[in-house]
DNA sequence: CGCCGCTTGTTCACGTGGTCACAAACCCTT
DNA sequence: AAGGGTTTGTGACCACGTGAACAAGCGGCG
């Protein structure tokens, strides 16, 4: 299945569950491409890949389309995670994901701090790094998430790794190393803004020296 | 220029501040790739759409690229951003990228709950959202991050749009349509989770679930 | 001063993904 | 039961991005 096909799929479930949701029995390849915000033709190809589960001249019925995306998925069972970094972004993920997401729950929180070892966070005792090979092992922990500074993350991913761990999701602004059969994926923030940066600049009429001399302040 | 040359610039950018920082007066388009973590040939080509900034034989000069590249990302400037909805997530980002970036000051807070309106995060008093175009015209904002709950995204970022802010990164778990001129990249964690999950479940051989006495469809 | 090694910039072939278009298949109506 | 309208599934084509290979050009060395 492409990659681009994969990347695709949770959009569909989430459209799929706003459907449902709607109490739609059936929906059409069109409204679903609406929904996720993408191409007929697309949604048609990339749901193709899971198999022919659609009616001609219906369209799909959305209770059989979801129980089978979800098992594609993998989400009929619960993936553990554990967190590492607790800093501003690992308190907030922790805290933001417990009650955001099913089928992720969040069972182990690492830091390298000692200060912040053995604090609570969103009802889980945070430990230390050290520790990781035993709290993967005895929760069954193979996603991890990397919330540490950047000097850090190679650290953090390969003792993740030596732990059994097999996906990462990694938000530290570096590029990580990891061995082949590891799934790796990154968010970085400073990355998003960047790009956005270049083409506001493309809009804004090229480079703009210093013609920007705004007296700010006047709204208080 | 390709987006995906565009996608890969800030870790080009990145690369060359780690170079930098090891005193490299010159690097080559090897080396680079390698910081980078993509191909040599890919960093010649990005590279080459700046211009021929390299010297044959000898490499790239650190210095001058990193002007020339900053120039092309437009951050010659700085880019004052609006965060609104300061739940977890938002309020987590105003701390995190006020010392962590340069070039994107955090001038702006907005959410619509009034008992978080007139507190103060990071050391930004927080104004309803009905007060953006204000705001965003005294500030001279240009981007704004949404970090609502999906049932308020579209609604927010249309008020962006009308407020003049013209590129949006969205947090929310949802498909925002916003006029055409308008820039938008979205960060979704669950979709992330989901796509490791997808390729965790293969890995581990297929539905991990499989005791089940579904009556298959008895194929004729 | 000329040769040699090194690195860039570019060209070319390839694979992946996206879009279009259409036959096949299904439901509903008559 | 047959036909019309609708929607899927898929094959063909096209655009884009990737990776390798190579000539052009630069610095250093004898």
């Amino acid at each position: 299945m492409p990659e681009a096909t994969v990347a695709r799929l949770p959009l569909y479930l989430r459209s799929l569950l706003e459907a449902q949701h709607a109490n739609a029995a059936t929906i059409s390849s069109e409204r679903l491409a609406e929904l996720a915000g993408v191409n007929a033709a697309k949604v048609r190809k990339d749901l193709s890949y899971l198999g022919s589960y659609g009616t001609r001249g219906v369209g799909y019925d959305v209770e059989y389309l979801l129980f089978q995306m979800s098992r594609e998925l993998g989400l009929t069972q619960d993936w553990p995670v554990a967190i590492v970094g607790l800093g501003n972004l690992g308190q907030a993920l922790a805290n933001y994901m417990g009650f955001g997401d099913r089928g992720f729950p969040i069972v182990a929180l690492c830091d390298a701090d000692p200060r912040v070892v053995g604090t609570e966070v969103h009802g889980v005792v945070v430990r230390h790094v050290e520790d990781l090979p035993v709290i993967a092992a005895a929760h069954g922990i193979s996603i991890g998430i990397i919330a540490t500074p950047a000097s850090a993350a190679q650290d953090v991913a390969d003792r993740l790794v030596a732990a059994g761990v097999s996906s990462i999701l990694n938000f530290a602004p570096t590029v990580l190393s990891v061995p082949e059969e590891v799934s790796i994926r990154k968010v970085d923030l400073a990355v998003e803004l960047q790009i956005l940066s270049f083409y506001q600049q493309r809009r804004s009429g090229g480079p703009k020296l210093p013609p920007l001399d705004i007296p700010v302040g006047v709204e208080d």
